[in-house]
DNA sequence: TCTGGGGTCCTTCAACGT
DNA sequence: TCTGACGTTGAAGGACCC
């Protein structure tokens, strides 16, 4: 997809359309997720510090994620996807690779044209956002190729004119190539596709190590094996928090990570896992960071198993001079615990009589504060916590870019927030550019609300309710495309 | 005014078992 | 019993990707 979390808030609202829009943390250390294309002319792009977006682009709209929202659109893209073939690789939640030949769709140069150009057609016509389409013989040549089709564009490469054309693109353009082993390569020498292919394999592996070095030389003769995967199993489980000031009470530390690791598990258990080691990350106030993990005797998703865990790798972590980040991580997966173990050994032993009260051995049960009510992305009760309730800025409670009902004048979203007041448009994606209204940040009659399809369900005229969707799951979205083109 | 969050894979080193 | 070779596992860090 072009832009995608972008061109998602584009759609969804009628008066950005045409104008720069940055999606991304909007605290003091968010960076860019996602630059409009109209905000890219103005330098901004991913990963950049929003400091320096707002810098060079004063007047863009600024919103947070709406990561439900972009999820139900990638949803309908994937679907999309899957009805072409079996085999489709989803890489993010705006690509994903598709075997065409698997498929029984193409097996020709025209005949993946052909099929391309529905895709796109047909992502447009569901979702009311465009996506590009790279179709080639390889994953890598129709990432590539996908990228050059962007925005909004086919590109294919035709089989036998691969060399040619990767040889003189600088290095950055193949995948495993970021900045470290860009300058690596520079400092070498080696700054185009064919230079890489010159060095010869040897060199290659001298430079960058077997693994690294063995994958770049292939790719850059333009061979590259790897098939489309459909199913990927997930390694681990991680979740993280920088906060907008360094934390440097080694107490509020401590509780943090209590925290971190409670979403950590609630996370794995989502997902049906139990996991063996335990990583706790520590991003201190240079910038420094450093990870310490813990393996224990068998997986578990015991949310005080993990918490103790992790707190027992916070001892050896000095944290005096404060720290920027902290997460908890779980890797060795499993879809067991030892506890499972445990209880089936117990229900062996047992056999018919009642088991008597005392479980095994899971034996303190650690009070956890559950948090009532969001259990938001943004946990940042951060500062003051006064006796009693929570104090949430407005700009927290009233994200911007977050959709809104009012009693009165319908639905709209939010353009921002602050000192008592949020300022709401009230605008539809099939509306017109609507109008903007400010209330108080307690004004009982507005409300948040879900966000509204941004294609209107067909005779469905009213709200954005729950669509009990009669149509066929199609979804949709954008990807480069693979082992399309016959060669 | 610096540098998010959630992942994957690779490398190096040390410890340990055979 | 000691020693070396080798494989495996775990820990830590780095690079990369979206």
């Amino acid at each position: 997809m072009d832009a995608f979390y972008a061109s998602a808030e584009q759609a969804a609202k009628p008066s950005l359309r045409g104008k720069a829009v940055v999606v991304g943390g909007l605290g003091p250390r968010g960076v860019v997720a996602t630059a409009s294309y109209e905000a890219r002319r103005f330098g901004v792009h991913s990963a950049m510090p929003m400091g320096q977006a707002r810098r060079l682009a004063p007047n863009a709209a600024y919103l947070v994620p709406r990561f439900g929202l972009y999820r139900e659109v990638s949803e309908q893209v994937m679907g999309l996807l899957r009805q072409l073939s079996p085999l489709v690789e989803p890489l993010s939640l705006d690509e994903a690779f598709v075997d065409l030949e698997a498929g029984g769709v193409a097996d020709d140069a025209a005949s993946a044209r052909a099929v391309g150009e529905r895709l796109r057609a047909d992502i447009r016509r569901v979702t009311g956002l465009t996506g590009s389409v790279g179709l080639a013989v390889s994953k890598m040549l129709a990432k590539i190729a996908s990228e050059q089709a962007k925005p909004d564009g086919l590109v294919l490469i035709a089989p036998g004119t691969e060399r040619a054309l990767l040889g003189p693109m600088p290095v950055r353009v193949l995948p495993g190539v970021g900045p470290a082993t860009g300058d690596h390569l520079r400092r070498a020498g080696i700054t185009t596709v064919a230079e890489i292919a010159e060095a010869g394999e040897d060199e290659l592996v001298r430079l960058l190590g077997k693994a690294h070095g063995g994958a770049l030389y292939a790719m850059a003769l333009a061979r590259d094996e790897r098939s489309v995967v459909a199913e990927r199993d997930t390694k681990s489980v991680s979740v993280e928090d920088t906060y907008d000031v360094d934390i440097h009470d080694r107490v509020r530390v401590r509780m943090e990570v209590a925290r971190l690791a409670d979403r950590c598990v609630q996370r794995l258990r989502a997902a049906g896992h139990s996991g063996r080691t335990i990583v706790l990350k520590v991003r201190r106030f240079d910038f420094s960071t450093l990870t310490r993990s813990e393996t224990l005797r068998g997986p578990t998703d015991d949310p005080a198993v993990v918490r103790e865990a992790a707190a027992r790798l916070l001892e050896s972590v000095d944290t005096t001079g404060g720290v920027r980040l902290l997460g908890v991580g779980v890797s060795g997966l499993a879809d067991f615990t030892q506890e499972d173990l445990f209880a089936q050994a117990h229900a062996v032993l047992q056999t018919e009589s009642l088991a008597p009260g005392a479980e095994g051995e899971d034996a303190a049960m650690v009070p956890v504060d559950v948090a009532a009510g969001d259990g938001g992305p943004d946990a940042a009760s951060g500062a003051g916590e006064a006796a009693g309730e929570p104090v949430v800025p407005a700009e927290r409670r009233w994200p911007a870019g977050h959709d809104v009902r009012h009693a009165e004048y319908g639905p709209g979203w939010v353009q921002g927030s602050g000192l008592g007041r949020v300022t709401v448009r009230f605008e539809t994606p099939d509306s017109v550019p609507g109008r903007v209204r400010t209330f108080r940040t307690d004004d009982p009659e507005l409300e948040p609300s879900d966000p509204l399809p941004l294609v209107a369900v067909e005779g469905d005229g009213t709200d954005a309710g729950a669509s009990e969707d009669g149509e066929a799951p199609g979804g949709e979205k954008t990807v480069p495309m693979t082992g399309g083109a016959a060669g």
